[in-house]
DNA sequence: CTTTTTTACGTAGACCGTAACCATC
DNA sequence: GATGGTTACGGTCTACGTAAAAAAG
């Protein structure tokens, strides 16, 4: 743990703007104006500089004002540097108001394929200057480390702290089974029934093999029998539209299968578990590149819409 | 006269390198101690830069800390540019005539004890505006990154690319012992006789615990019984004046003991180890400034004219 | 005498350090 | 409870503008 030199720091930016302003007009009086400081100011800024580099910068009488050799080096150079110093802000400035640069996601795969994949060309579309690095992971990662612009996370609530999780939409899991199955076993009429039913029990968070039903206060608790037991949604929808049993599924995820008839809805008044919603979450709240900004309005706009319609089936 | 745009300043210096010291550090408090400010003074100056340049630079929780892809950017394009204000500086510096300013230097501890200590107050009497750093290490260390101007090595060979080392003298490392020791033990008359004898042994830079003579071609190796080793070369120093035994050292680093007395030279013929050279070190600049340039002569002058009367007592 | 640069001086605001606060591990 | 980042507050110190002085043509 070295202390800096002082003797090594830069001179002050406004001993060097002042610098090369007073060159370029080859007069204190004429850069007073440019600046819009009095001249005495820009004489005891330049004194300074001289003072720090130990190189007298300008030759000066009242009436004539030169640079010296080295004054004119140090100009050449200094010049080169505050243009990369403001061609950087510019660039950095780029980056707020036009969207641009690698967008990285972290998605939840299953909603992803779902939700975000079939809108998501047309995003990048509309955003020609947007690179997309789509990470899909069912766990949680840490945003800042692995550095995410942008996370949607699904559940009840969202314990982490230092993140911004805004709540764009809500869904409910429900039962489904598809209509031969269903012709096979009978259409239940009240959860009781159903634990003569096959269940098709996702295991990825270790969840039981049973399912709370609830309807406008009322709970039950079924537990069906398990044939098939995977930790991979896709196997368990398609295990369900070949009649192999029933499936406890978000609604958003059965959409196709409902439209195309290959799934029905079953006790469609009752949810499996509590209400949950679909967050997109951000590092912080405040200065947000445009990049992120502009993908948080369309995914809260497409979530939101999806979602409702979602829900609307039955 | 159009008046300049405030939003088009740059930042200030020191938003600019604390910005990179912490983006260094990757941490504000690891920051804090390399610049020698409070840490609250560090976030203030980020804040303010993110601020102006309406980016967020890093984000930050209280225990991650990574820079955003706007912050890489940025930081990239700003070292380049301090780089090429402190390269300019630099370059002024050269310019100046007269010797002044903070002369850096990297020294050998032992070294400069008996060779530039006598020396440096009389230098530094002829030089008024000249100040000194003399820092002193017996490791190399990275003259551009840690600004020294001038560093004084010892060695066989230097390895060092990109840096200038301009040999000045020569010296050759030698035997030898108190004379009470000496009377005790008889004074050898060639080489293998040493192996009855007792070593003081440097183990500063993993050396072994003997020692090759040479004299005209001739080679003989010899092991000494080991009693003492340090890697202080003062405590080895004192224990031979001590009449402990047969030290084996720079011709340099023991002249006031040879004139007081205090140590003879045992078989003055032969040396220890190849001949070794002191190199003046600096960094590859072609123009140097003139504090440099008055050292360097200084101490080639000195040095030279020391390490030959050094090398002629017997 | 006029123009331009430099110095003197009093004030206002910026910036720093201390210390409390908050969050994370 | 310890570490690290942020915020609040009071004091100091720099840097500004006014204005007068000095220098040059």
């Amino acid at each position: 743990m070295q202390i800096m030199q002082e003797s090594m720091l830069p001179p002050s930016i406004e001993q060097l703007t002042t610098f090369m302003a007073v060159a370029r007009q080859a007069s204190f009086a004429g850069a007073a104006d440019v600046i819009g400081k009095d001249a005495s100011v820009l004489t005891r800024r330049v004194h300074a500089l001289e003072q720090h580099l130990g190189v007298k910068l300008f030759e000066r009488t009242t009436r004539r004002l030169a640079l010296t050799e080295a004054g004119q080096r140090y100009l050449e150079r200094v010049s080169r540097a505050l243009e990369e110093l403001t061609s950087a802000q510019q660039e950095a400035n780029t980056l707020v108001s036009v969207p641009r640069g690698w967008l990285r996601l972290s998605l939840p795969r299953t909603f992803a394929h779902r939700c975000i994949s079939p809108w998501l060309p047309e995003f990048m579309a509309a955003h020609p200057e947007i690179q997309v690095d789509a990470r899909h992971t069912d766990q949680y990662v840490d945003l800042v480390a692995e550095h995410f612009d942008v996370a949607i996370r699904l559940g009840e609530t969202l314990s982490d702290s230092g993140l911004v999780a805004r709540p764009v939409a809500e869904y409910g899991k429900y039962l489904y089974a598809s209509p031969d199955y269903l012709q096979r076993k009978g259409m239940p009429t009240h959860p009781a029934m159903l634990d003569a039913f096959d269940g098709l029990i996702y295991t990825g968070a270790a969840q039981p093999a049973e399912w709370l039903l609830s309807e406008a206060g009322q709970q039950v608790l079924v537990q069906p029998i398990v044939r098939l037991a995977s930790d991979d949604v896709v196997t368990l929808l398609r295990a369900a539209c070949c009649g192999l049993g029933v499936i406890a599924s978000a609604d958003w995820a059965v959409q196709d299968e409902l439209a195309n008839g290959e799934l029905v809805k079953i006790l469609p008044t009752w949810s499996v578990g509590p209400r949950r919603s679909v967050y997109v979450v951000t590092p912080s709240r405040t200065l947000l590149p445009a990049k992120t900004r502009v993908f948080i309005d369309w995914a809260s706009q497409r979530l939101a819409q999806q979602l409702e319609t979602a829900n609307g089936m039955s």
